[in-house]
DNA sequence: TGTTTCGGATTAGATTATCTAATGAGAGTC
DNA sequence: GACTCTCATTAGATAATCTAATCCGAAACA
């Protein structure tokens, strides 16, 4: 299984010269100096035990050793070159791997990817939603959308926008049995919770604290999982759902749901674009996150 | 045409950690310590801007990346090793290439030769006649047989054996005109000079000083450019040659030749193997030399 | 003929690249 | 809960590599 190779740096200066048949233009190739790669190719030669070059004054001829080996030498450096420029090519061309959560993959990003199709039709986008946080160390991502208080070690962080959240309804739902014009009536309606379990976004508890309606009572109504459910039910007629404004912003303007009254309440959580460090001005992750900045920016969502 | 590769020991390391899905592997594999791995494939993915692992606390994975990537550099170092490999057999099993002067070829090797086909089937030589000494730094040759006087930098001498000069002429001569009893008998006969030009082998002029015999006509007779050809004139009956021992030890045996008379003269030229000081035992070449002193030692020539 | 030029060899010393040893950290294993 | 396994990290040691300067010999030039 141990392959035993001579020094590469030696194999490569020796074909260098081999191509050349100069140690002269060998050097100027690799960019070190004549007597650099005389060194090598003579340490080659010793550790060979075979004599790769007849050295004539002016002249370089390969010894029938030399004349074998350039060949084989000169493949194997050209299939080390292809391979590295393929894979810098597919790191610039390839697919580019998002990591983001479920909600904002169902309801922001999926409806307006076609844009950026349209927009970079060179980049394959691989959207991996997912509610645990990926670690770029360990899992096999370009970037990522979060929603969290924008404090990630080690990552490039930009804030694309900050966020609020509201009650939203079926406009179906106002021309039901009960009236829904002030956070009371909410009394008679089927209030829609999501699990999302971050105790910096508000919910319902929260919100019905601050506007002061009692009598709600908060442990009856629907559950989901995620809020793009919560949504999806609210978009249904079955209640009333409070979401943030960046995953509706499209249904809102659809007239799909509508507010039937404030307030919005800020949240600490806002959305951010990560990505590694070292990595965050490649081509195709500028391009994406480009494209997410101009489309927060045009709904009026940012 | 220049080619812009990666760091080499990085590539090597990180093809070994590939195939192992293990730094402590490769460093097994590469006579390293695993530090020494984790440094180069780091190096080398900040050198790409890749990430090529995906490293996990007791398991390391391949990135997409360097998934694509193993596979080329893994085959791109087999050919680096098949054709080392195949220089190092061909080192041993390729032709031996030996030069050795024009006479030496004629009157003593080639005749012998069959004798090392035998003992050697598996050694191809090839024998390079020619006067003029070769630089082994130059010219492409794995030994030579030379006479001369054993002086020769960066080379390993062995005396193959000393050499002397007598008259030799055909059997049939002798039946002729002119009695061949004593070197004073020469004045009736054609001398057989070559012109071999050494000024420490004795030529005709000084045997007959030695032997002082007078009268003899030295600007007559037939001058040849090599020993083997006014050995074969003497093996035709047209004279009398003034040879080396070791050139006729066949002819003599045979009976194409005779010596009619002493005295033999001691040559300060002695005829010795020589090959690069450092090659010199490499198999094929050590079994060359075997085989010429084991001849040398049986003809009773040495 | 002598002089110049060209390209490789050589030497010794400088500079890097590379490696090691020691240690830490995190998660499976017993 | 201690142990083990594997990779990461640090700083310092070591070794490989490179350079600058110079030498050398033949070919080119004149």
């Amino acid at each position: 299984m141990a392959r035993r190779l001579p020094p590469m740096k030696a194999l490569r200066a020796f074909e260098a010269a081999a191509r050349h048949l100069s140690f002269t233009k060998a050097a100027e190739e690799l960019n070190v100096t004549q007597a650099a790669i005389s060194h090598q190719v003579k340490a080659l030669e010793e550790v060979l035990g075979i004599a790769l070059f007849r050295r004539f004054n002016r002249r370089l001829m390969l010894t029938d050793a030399g004349q074998t080996y350039q060949p084989a030498l000169g493949e194997a450096f050209d299939i080390v070159e292809a391979a590295t420029r393929k894979l810098r090519l597919e790191e610039q061309t390839g697919p580019l791997k998002v990591t983001v959560a479920n909600s904002f993959a169902a309801k922001w990003l999926l409806p307006r990817l076609p844009s950026f199709r349209a927009r970079e039709p060179d980049i394959d986008v691989m959207v991996a939603a997912s509610d645990t946080i990926v670690d770029f160390t360990r899992d096999d991502f370009d970037m990522g959308v979060r929603f969290g208080l924008g404090r990630y070690a080690g990552l490039r962080i930009d804030l694309l926008f900050e966020d609020e959240v509201f009650p939203v309804c079926s406009p179906r739902l106002l021309e039901g049995l009960h009236p829904l014009g002030a956070p009371a009536d909410l009394i008679h309606h089927t209030l829609l919770h999501d699990d999302v379990g971050h105790s910096e976004v508000p919910d319902w508890r929260r919100w019905l604290k601050l506007t002061g309606v009692r009598g709600v009572r908060l442990e009856r109504g629907q559950r989901f999982s995620h809020s793009s459910l919560a949504i999806q039910a609210a978009i249904d007629a079955q209640g009333v759902a409070l979401v943030r404004a960046s995953l509706v912003g499209l249904d809102l303007e659809a007239g799909r749901l509508i507010r039937p009254f404030g307030p919005a309440m800020k949240s600490n959580y806002a959305c951010y674009v990560v990505a590694p460090e070292g990595s965050a001005e490649k081509p195709k992750i500028k391009a994406f996150r480009d494209w997410l900045f101009d489309e927060a920016g045009k709904g009026g969502v940012g």
